[in-house]
DNA sequence: ATAAAGGTTAACGCAACGTTAATGTAAATA
DNA sequence: TATTTACATTAACGTTGCGTTAACCTTTAT
């Protein structure tokens, strides 16, 4: 079956313009041009479409969207997983938002007067995602696009069993830290493994490790509060307690 | 308390740069500008602010926003129920939006082959739509959209406690109506009870009970097959019992 | 006295198309 | 067959909500 471009706009739900414009951009050039110069679609991009569209509804920067279908080695199955999770991860910060405008009306009602920053809690949850946007730029920044996007390429063509000890080595760090956290001294042994054991789990997803970058993270790790939380969740302080284990154990800072 | 352009900015976490379009495009002046030309912010202009951003994390345009926040007899509290709504009709959005990719996901584990079609039946937000069509509709045009919405959102909000008290309610409607169902008379106390309790269950979802609602929706159960299925579990012509009871009940419809 | 930190306006840049203009081609109808 | 209608093309400007940079002024700290 061979597609114009409006009647493959009209299958998909979109315009033609956009088409012309995923040609533009070259995520989605058509399968050939025909005599009278009209750009013709076949089946192979009916499927590719169908990813792009998949993507975009996320949210996700058709940029993004390139890189990812770029990928030759590309699992569907495993972006479908991948889609899925950052949907639930979406669908929880509604919620957490909901609960807020909840609580606001829930305080007008007692008319309870909230001082100014109080005021501005409700938007944390957007702080969040503002911190992630700082420190992605960030690690763009200092390490360069390539370490970045080869990171996210390793992870996304993760085989499973490289994930599942992706997942108990980070089981094992959080064990670790905590029973190295008792200590109280982030030169001793154990946080000097915890310090290791973070490294080992970095590099799945990093592909050129350096001290310096390594060092950085930590320091991330206590100033965002969603890293901070994370790491915080057993015992409060554990950041701290990780970076300075980590920046012992790089040799950096100090 | 005054603010300048910076400290306002830190207070709410936005950028300065923010504050001063917002200026520009007169959403939210400055109280005054000092001698040197700075804006000094002051109270009312924080609480504006938090509005502004309350609605913007919505994802209303400043457009719009602008218009909520003008309009003088301006309501908080009703404002942020309407804007709870809101939410809680995206949350419905992306709920369907998983359903679709969790679909999807079992598909490509099947191997079915799709159509082109349906390749891209997966973006319509398919349930939401049928739904709409099958029961929506019907209910939008006898009631409005008003109902509808409310008692989407209500049912979706609905607690913990109360969804358990909805549960038993429906099961004692159940058990109820089997017990009426042998008298066959719709008009006897023990069926006008199961009536009652068939409203009370109603009210769990529904915000804005009307006789006339109620007996159209006795007669819809009795029209369409699956809630006819339901009612008739027990026995065969519950459903049609219900009405009448409801009929008599409400008084509507002879 | 000077540097750092913060203030100002003005103007361009960005994403992902929508929209309009000017024009060529294919299909349906008179 | 002639014409209308539907659809195709490129080119270019418009939109939203700011980020960013430039060029410059003011306040505060040292």
């Amino acid at each position: 079956m061979e597609y114009t471009v409006r009647s493959l706009a009209k299958l998909a739900g979109v315009s033609s313009r956009t088409l012309r414009y995923y040609d533009e951009i070259g995520i989605l050039k058509p399968f050939r041009i025909n005599s009278s110069g009209y750009r013709i679609y076949g089946e192979e991009e009916v499927d590719r479409l169908q990813q792009i569209l998949f993507y975009r509804e996320l949210g996700v920067s058709l940029e993004v969207i390139k890189s990812i279908i770029m990928s030759s080695a590309f699992n569907v199955k495993e972006a479908l997983l991948d889609h899925r999770v950052k949907l639930l991860e979406k669908r929880t910060q509604l919620d957490a938002l909901i609960e807020n405008v909840e609580k606001t009306i829930a305080r007008s009602e007692g008319r309870i007067n909230m001082s100014n920053k109080e005021k501005f809690e409700g938007f944390k949850q957007s702080k969040i995602e503002e911190n992630e946007k700082k420190y992605g730029k960030e690690i763009r920044e200092k390490y360069g696009d390539e370490t970045v996007d080869q990171a996210n390429a390793k992870f996304r063509n993760m085989s499973e069993a490289n994930y599942k000890k992706m997942i108990n080595l980070e089981k094992e760090l959080l064990d670790t830290l905590a029973e190295a956290f008792k200590t109280g001294d982030p030169a001793s042994d154990i946080a000097q493994k915890t310090a290791d054991l973070h490294k080992q789990w970095l590099l799945f997803s990093w592909s050129a490790y350096t001290k310096e970058a390594h060092a950085n993270l930590a320091q991330m790790y206590v100033d965002d509060e969603r890293f901070a939380a994370y790491y915080d969740k057993k015992q409060s302080g554990s950041a701290e307690f990780l970076r300075d284990a980590i920046y012992i154990y790089t040799g950096m800072k100090k």
